[in-house]
DNA sequence: CCATGATCATTA
DNA sequence: TAATGATCATGG
């Protein structure tokens, strides 16, 4: 099998830039939401086959891979900006508690990620192009990151403190700790699905990746 | 079954 | 519009 290193795969994705998501999708057979279901994570199952992922990557095994996001961009008074914020990966209660910022899952991958901004056209995404393809390098002895760091250890220390309940999505300037899950009914108990949460880049961070990638 | 892809819904 | 919390389809 074919090694994808980070800046093949950027080189691959920008290939792309300008192209019609949709019609790639249908192309690799991946389900958009054209079966009457909406399958919300079209876009970035979609993002890394073109980056030339034979597999999923889903949850990276160590450091050495790297994560592929997209994030929807859309027009607000003519001005590009990140529409929603971006999933980064999931919180381990456990991992955060003994680790520290810098060996951090959360940091390991935010370091490795590639972005994807992705012009977004309303509700249901029925179609989607590639704006911009970029990498996080460039921040990497930037001051954000101290702030990031920040944010961590501030979410860190609420979890030992006061547990994981008492986290909320508003903590952190640059990443927050929001709810993602599967949600609704568990079919089988017929009870609430227990809650979970994730590590997200909010907007203002977001935005900040692209305007540095210039 | 549940983590992962990320967007949708609701409220102010 | 922005922010936060909730939700869904998919694949292993």
């Amino acid at each position: 099998m074919k090694i994808i290193t980070r800046a093949t795969a950027i080189k691959n994705l920008k290939k792309y830039i300008g192209k019609d998501l949709r019609k790639l999708a249908l192309q690799f057979k991946i389900t958009t939401y054209e079966t009457g279901k909406q399958n919300k994570g079209w876009k970035g199952l979609i993002l890394e086959r073109l980056a030339g992922l034979q597999n999923n990557i889903s949850k990276a095994p160590n450091g050495l891979s790297y994560e592929l996001k997209s994030v929807s961009f859309r027009y607000v008074k003519d001005k590009l900006v990140p529409k929603e914020t971006m999933a980064i990966t999931m919180i381990n209660p456990q991992e955060l508690k003994d680790q520290e910022f810098f060996k951090s899952h959360v940091w390991a991958k935010l370091k490795s990620i590639v972005f994807c901004a992705v012009m977004w056209h309303g509700k249901n995404s029925d179609n989607a192009e590639i704006l911009k393809v970029t990498s996080l390098d460039f921040l990497e002895t930037d001051e954000v990151i101290k702030e990031i760091k920040a944010d961590y250890d501030f979410i860190r220390n609420k979890l030992i403190k006061k547990g994981f309940n008492a986290l909320t999505g508003k903590d952190g300037k640059w990443i927050q700790a929001r709810t993602k899950g599967t949600g609704g009914i568990n079919p089988n108990t017929n009870k609430r699905r227990p809650i979970t949460r994730a590590y997200y880049a909010r907007k203002a961070l977001v935005a900040k990746i692209f305007e540095d990638s210039k």
